[in-house]
DNA sequence: GTTCCGATGCTT
DNA sequence: AGCATCGGAACG
């Protein structure tokens, strides 16, 4: 199946947000041996530009937050309380920041089960499919990447909003509703 | 059920 | 100093 392509991610970041829903995230490990793990997102959130006072975009190209402002396409991956990562998909055009965190996802292997295990959270989901900051600018629209998004053809999700999650400090962008999930799925979080 | 707290290290 | 988190303890 082919990685969903640099065009899917070069457009505006609540946009990729929501169309996240439902795509799979891929994680391959070259081994040996080769193995692999995929999971259905079901809890996004954009975080948009220097305007935003809730992104890591805010303060400009930083070191850490430059990747936000390069190419669509690419893994954005930070340390978060000293000890969990998250990660984004960068989005929007090169040189105009946006990033979708990606919140949860359940293993596709496990759908069918009465209670599948879910990869509910930033932090669990990065450490279930080991991704960390050596896989920041990974590029997911490779062929051959460690981490891609493919479109299985499964029916595209009902869609719900919600405010972010840990953003209170941001005034007005706190309330604004850009947390993304499919509506009444039991891995997305609880927090309203 | 809720609320609180500590862990742990990078970022500004 | 604060953080786009998590899991466990304390409390009701």
């Amino acid at each position: 199946m082919v990685p969903l392509p640099v065009s899917f991610y070069e457009r505006q970041t609540s946009v990729v947000a929501r169309e996240l829903l439902g795509k799979v995230i891929v994680r391959r490990w070259p081994g040996p041996p080769a193995t692999s793990a995929r999971a259905r997102i079901v809890e996004v959130e954009a975080y948009l530009g220097e305007r935003d006072a809730a992104s890591h975009a805010r303060r400009g190209p930083t070191p850490r937050a430059a990747i936000m402002f390069g190419p669509p396409g690419r893994l954005y991956v930070y340390l978060i309380y000293g000890m969990h990562h998250c990660m984004n998909f960068v989005a929007e055009t090169d040189g105009t920041a946006g990033a979708v965190l990606i919140r949860a996802a359940v293993p596709v292997e496990a759908e069918s089960e009465r209670d599948p295990r879910a990869l509910s959270g930033p932090g669990k989901l990065c450490a279930a499919v080991d991704i960390t900051l050596r896989h920041k600018g990974l590029d997911l629209t490779a062929l051959d990447s460690e981490l891609v998004v493919v479109d299985d053809g499964a029916p595209v999700p009902r869609v719900a909003a919600a405010r972010r999650v840990g953003v209170e400090y941001a005034g007005a962008w706190a309330r604004r509703r850009l947390r993304f999930y499919v509506a009444g799925h039991p891995a997305v979080s609880r927090v309203r």
